[in-house]
Order: C-alpha cells, then sequence, then structure tokens
DNA sequence: TATGATTGGTCAACATAGCTGACATAATTG
DNA sequence: CAATTATGTCAGCTATGTTGACCAATCATA
C-alpha cells in the first residue's frame, strides 16, 4: 500500500502547463489545466475500468442465472432500442465478426427472446426484433442499470451529468461519436 | 421506475425523436431532474459501453503486436501503479481467480516484463514489480490511454471533469469506491 | 513446538466470447 | 446475365474467465 505517487507525481508529463500544486479544482476553478496532471489522467483510467466492472456487474449476474452472458445482453439491449433492426445494423453496432453474433443471436432466437421476420423492401434482410420474453429481460436488466444510473445522477445533480456526458463522449472514436449525435438528438455534443 | 420510455412512447422507437421534453438541461438548469429522463439515462448506458470500447481500443491493438491481451496489459498497469505489491493485492484489486491471473502473470514474467523479489516482513509474499522493459511498455500503454483522457479533458474543461469524476465515482460500489478514495486523496468524492 | 491459517502455486477441465478462413444461398442491382 | 450484398454455416483457434483438488512454504499462536 506504500503509495509510490507523490501528489505531484512525476512532472505534468502529458502537458507541460500547469506544474505541481493539489490546490482543489472544484467547479471552475481559476487553474485551467490543473485536471491534466498525470495523476488526474490515471484516475480517468482507473475510474472507467472499476466503473465499467461495477456497472455490468449486477446484469451479468442475472443473467448468468439463465445461462446468458454479457454478450446476449448487448443484443438484447440493442434490439430493444431498434426493434426492426437487421443483422447489419447489429453487426455494425457491436463490431464483431457475424460469426460470433450468429452464435449468440442464434441462441437468442432459439429460447425465444428474439424473433425474426423478413425484410419488406429487401427479402433479404432479417430484421430483429424482442418477443414478449425478450421485451420482459431486456426491461429487466435495463431498469437495474439505469437505476444505478439514477443514483449516480441525482447524488450529483444536473451539472455533473453535463460533465459526465461531455468527457464520455470526448472519449469516443469519432465515427461513433457522430452515430450517437443522431441517436440523442437533443445535444450529446 | 417504468419499464417503457415515457417522454415519447414506444411509438416512434427507432429514433427517440425527442417529441416532448427535450429542454437542453445545460449545467444548473433549473429543472432539477430532467437528466432522470429513461432515454437520459440509457444514453449513460451506451456511452459507458462505446466510450469503454474506444478508450481501450488503441491499447489492445498495441498489446496484440506483442502477443499480449487486456489481462495482461491489466496486470502490468497495476503493478506499475504500485511496485512492490504483493500477488494478493493484486488479486483485490482485479477480482478474478489466482488460477487466471497465475496464467497472465507468469507469462509476464517469463518473458521478462514483470520481476518478483520475496517479501522482507513475509517471506511468503512474491512482490510484484516492473522490469526496465515493462516499464517501457506500461509507459508506451499508459501515454496512449492518457493521451485521450487528457483530449477530453481539455476539450471540456475542469467543470466537466470534475462531472466526470464525480458521477463515475457515483457508478462505483461502496468498497471500490472506498479503495479509490484511498488512492487519491485529493478528494475523489 | 505443534497446529492451523495464510500466501502462493500447480494440474486439469470447462465456458464464454472473441477471431480467421472457406464456402453456400438467396436477393438485389447494374 | 454478372456482380454485389445480406446472411448463414462449418471448422478450428485464442484469450480470459471459471471450479475443484491438492501441495509447499511460511507465519502466528495456543
Amino acid at each position: 500500500m506504500s503509495p509510490e505517487n507523490t501528489p505531484t507525481g512525476n512532472v505534468p508529463r502529458v502537458k507541460p502547463a500547469s506544474i505541481s500544486g493539489s490546490a482543489p479544482q472544484s467547479s471552475s476553478g481559476p487553474l485551467k489545466g490543473l485536471y491534466l496532471r498525470k495523476q488526474d489522467l490515471r484516475r480517468g483510467i482507473e475510474l472507467m475500468f472499476f466503473a465499467y466492472r461495477d456497472f455490468t456487474g449486477e446484469a451479468d449476474q442475472m443473467l448468468s442465472n439463465l445461462g446468458l452472458g454479457r454478450a446476449h445482453h448487448r443484443v438484447i439491449y440493442f434490439v430493444g432500442r431498434q426493434p426492426g433492426m437487421s443483422v447489419s445494423d447489429l453487426l455494425a453496432i457491436l463490431k464483431i465478426t457475424k460469426q460470433s453474433l450468429s452464435r449468440v443471436l442464434s441462441h437468442l432466437i432459439n429460447t425465444g427472446y428474439i424473433q425474426q421476420t423478413q425484410g419488406a423492401r429487401d427479402k433479404r434482410q432479417r430484421l430483429l426484433s424482442l418477443t414478449k420474453k425478450g421485451e420482459a429481460l431486456e426491461a429487466k436488466l435495463t431498469d437495474l442499470q439505469c437505476r444505478r444510473f439514477a443514483a449516480a445522477y441525482s447524488a450529483r445533480g444536473g451539472a455533473a451529468v453535463d460533465g459526465f456526458v461531455k468527457v464520455l463522449s470526448s472519449l469516443l472514436d469519432d465515427e461513433i461519436r457522430a452515430d450517437l449525435r443522431q441517436q440523442y438528438p437533443d445535444h450529446i455534443d
């Protein structure tokens, strides 16, 4: 437990501005760039790791009781968000191979969580949607995760949520950010 | 919490379309709780998924060129953060089984990224640290991720970073939050 | 000092969820 | 008709997690 981290650490490193100092950079502090110290960036890295793990943990547990995994969850989530999407739409979102998706998707179809209908305009397409059973599961899983977000959001307030959304969206690859901006026209950016 | 989208209902469904409440909830808007609409919570869920994937993507690529994976990265990262840590310290952070860790850790030791020394106080312990080679890799990987964070942080500013950290830390399980608060005494909370 | 707990490791087997490559079928498009 | 697209399938490989069983060294203590 011996902190190798001195408060200022090994000098600025990423940005040569704003050396040392541990003055609190609360909202809109005058010292711009203080949050770019190496230790602040590392904290971001670690927060992402731990928060992602905890954020998925409860749902993972519920899924494993049903013999499903996180990959199934993603499919159920995104099909639930956009019923009638095609397989290639889903592939574009998930960015996995069709073989990987196939395994998971077939299982969800065989176990009655997802149904497919032939595309009207393009008969090759198989349009995906949740069954009743699928909708029920999606609701349970999404509620679990929404509850966690609702707790965090209301604990921290609108200004913090705004910063959270802004920073996360700036962490995205450009292409993904464009897609999301389309999904949530409010103003993600 | 209602299972279905209240604001837009599920009629349009494919695109949230923002029928009603699309008033921008910029920093500290007067309408508290507007950021708790179902669609805002879902946006949080999706941002976590996409941002985590993009955030790890570049490092994953670099690692795979070296025949390493994300699990190796985690070990290198945390040993680099806290040199001299024991195996059980690492297990507590990663929350995987010792068998899983063993596979990855032995590989890193055999390939010269990590070294171990016998504990002085407790000779059973094997205290882990990075070799020169390991330090070099850790620096490259952490720099990659820090650069992404630095870009996002400076694009959005200190107030946004503050909100980001606050919300992420509220997403954590309580036990993890306590651990992190200890690591970063500044004020994670 | 003997006993039990802790630290750490090993072997074996299994599951999930990615990947590549090759090939097939049906429908659309030029 | 030919090329492309949307989708699926078979086969096999890899990374990373899991259990369970068992072993050895060391430490703490009754």
